[in-house]
DNA sequence: GCTTTAAAAGGAAAAAATCCGATGCAAGAA
DNA sequence: TTCTTGCATCGGATTTTTTCCTTTTAAAGC
């Protein structure tokens, strides 16, 4: 894959704090034309370095009071168990993040809730899934950082 | 603070999985008028609903292929020493998210570097912060799932 | 130095956002 | 009931922005 230029590159930053952008505005700071710009950022997007535009929504504001981090192990690692598990958790509404580590445990589920009633009603929708040896879950109490901004 | 009628709730969501929205065509899915959707975008806005509107890069198209959970714990959590932690970590380009838990651990930070080389770097920079007791990394094989998208 | 190709830029039309004034509608008061 | 007040909604008009098309520039290979 081709590398990116400094204008691009510069570009993705800019994108990636704001995507309410006006092709205009950055004109100036990229140092291009109004069309240059436009073409890049529709190059950027079909190639794939811009995954999506999104609203970030704050949870508090609409009543997801409870984020926890769940460390998940299973019984095997065996490809179409592990596949089949990850299947399940990414329908799981209530999942916003899931990764499959190497560690001490298996898999790391971030997972975004109303209140601990309603996480009890996801542990349970969790423990369905088969294969599942240990689930250990730690509670957010407050958020030091959160954000979609990459360093690179 | 004042609900959020049905039309409100429905436009989070679509925002919240589209932040290039043409206000013409959420005239049609919220049975509104072209200007009512723009007044409720504003007022959503700056009531805090929306914090912000982002691009989502690929990390592996910029180079960044390593991504690691790491729990810490502290020596003491004394809230003077908690929040220079906290703020520290915040800090690092590095760190995409941070917070603090209960349970076995007292923090969970969310890394994301260009290889394990970088990584290194980064958790000589970790160590530096003071008061630190235990870090234990958990690099991410693969992704599950990675969303901003709530579920509300 | 000439040719070929891709990126960059400018112009103009189309589309969208934004502002403004007007209308409707509900709740409360006379 | 009728009037008033306040607020959400709406349509028109203007401004701004996007988008497409064509021309120009620049760079690379021959």
């Amino acid at each position: 894959m081709q590398e990116l230029s400094k204008q691009e590159i510069e570009l993705l930053r800019i994108l990636q704090l704001n995507a309410r952008f006006d092709i205009t505005d950055l004109t100036e700071r990229l140092n291009m034309s109004r069309t240059s710009v436009y073409d890049r950022i529709k190059k950027l997007e079909n190639e794939g370095y811009i995954k999506d535009y999104v609203a970030i929504i704050d949870p508090k504001k609409v009543g997801l009071n409870f984020t926890v981090i769940i460390n998940v192990s299973l019984n095997s690692q065996r490809l179409e168990l592990v596949e089949e598990f990850s299947r399940q958790v990414a329908a799981l509404d209530e999942v916003v993040e899931g990764y499959v580590t190497g560690g001490i445990f298996d898999y790391v589920l971030k997972v975004v809730v109303k209140d601990p009633e309603a996480f009890n009603d996801f542990i349970r929708k969790l423990s369905d899934i088969p294969n599942i040896s240990k689930v250990q879950s730690s509670f957010v109490m407050s958020y030091i950082k959160q954000s979609t901004k990459l360093h690179f």
